[in-house]
DNA sequence: ATCCTCCATGTGATAATGTAACATTGAAGA
DNA sequence: TCTTCAATGTTACATTATCACATGGAGGAT
């Protein structure tokens, strides 16, 4: 298989946040908003770009580029892993989505607009990714760091642990 | 090339906290202490084991898999994959070693006595790592955490930047 | 309008990272 | 001694990511 590897033990995951929400909106929404902002700073979010980006606020949850690979294919578009990568470089470049070390795989972003530095929230056994943010440089890390002559530009801040739905399961 | 990648800007990055220390008697003092503590609680520490921690030690920096899977092949271990993931794997498991997650490789810990979430600082430009820590489950990012009712078993906090060599030597 | 340049895309090939499965070995305990 | 179990070695393969090069199409300069 090539998409989609983990079963999904809670059901599925409520995905991106932990709690439930009007989705069609919630991707359209951002949808637009990507578009408003591209053409506001001239950047081109093209047919791939927008496909892929709409794929993952679609699914709301982590997908390694080979998922998405089949799907852009599905869509009609290049199958061959560049065009993935592609696009996802320019998305994660500009703030669209996000890549998910721990699981190299991407999420999009839920709030792209402002600048933020994105925290994420992983669920070990389901793999569902919640964001938030943090701000680590500002805290003891940016003390060390400054001590240090390190200059931070990105902080990547990953918690794995269980989502409030595999935890109910566990329970039950 | 299967082994060591990156070029090394700054020369060779000053390894693992980006000062000079003296560095034989830090490899030697965090390999006996390993020998003490799995001698301690029954843990193997066999040669494959042994000679992984003790290539991390002695490079200080952060190698991948595949690099030291190299210097185990010179060794004269087994030299497939699944050989240096494993010896790996019990390392990261006992807190020995820790995996950069940015980089897919790993580093080993410089203070695997006390129990710690780990964060690094990771040049950008010579792959240089230092360690450091971090609570970011005690702050906000906990406090949301609860809120959502997401257990953080553990984090991963990595700061991407510029370390003071690589600094230095873009100003001259 | 034409040309030019640049960026994006498509594609084939391959590199780098990571696992599954199973046979073998060797140490610790019954 | 026999059993058991963890660790190792090895084959094979899966997954993730990049390189290199050809093609195509939008916009600007003339």
């Amino acid at each position: 298989m090539t998409r989609d590897t983990r079963p999904a033990p809670a059901e599925r995951p409520a995905p991106l946040g932990f709690q439930r929400h009007d989705h069609d909106v919630c991707v359209d929404k951002l949808l637009v908003a990507a578009e408003t902002r591209c053409a506001r700073e001239s950047l081109r979010l093209t047919p791939v770009r927008r496909k892929v980006l709409e794929l993952l606020l679609q699914e709301h949850r982590a997908l390694g580029a080979y998922a998405i690979l089949d799907m852009l294919r599905e869509a009609g578009f290049g199958s061959q892993p560049p065009v993935a990568y592609r696009a996802l470089d320019f998305l994660a470049e500009h703030g669209f989505v996000h890549k998910i070390e721990r699981l190299n795989a991407f999420v999009a972003c839920v709030h792209p607009d402002e600048a933020h530095s994105p925290a994420f929230m992983i669920c070990r056994i389901c793999d569902a990714v919640a964001e938030t943010h943090s701000a680590p440089a500002k805290g003891a890390l940016g003390a060390v760091a400054r001590e240090a002559g390190f200059q931070i530009e990105r902080t990547v801040v990953e918690a794995e642990g269980v989502c409030p739905a595999c935890a109910d399961q566990a329970t039950s």
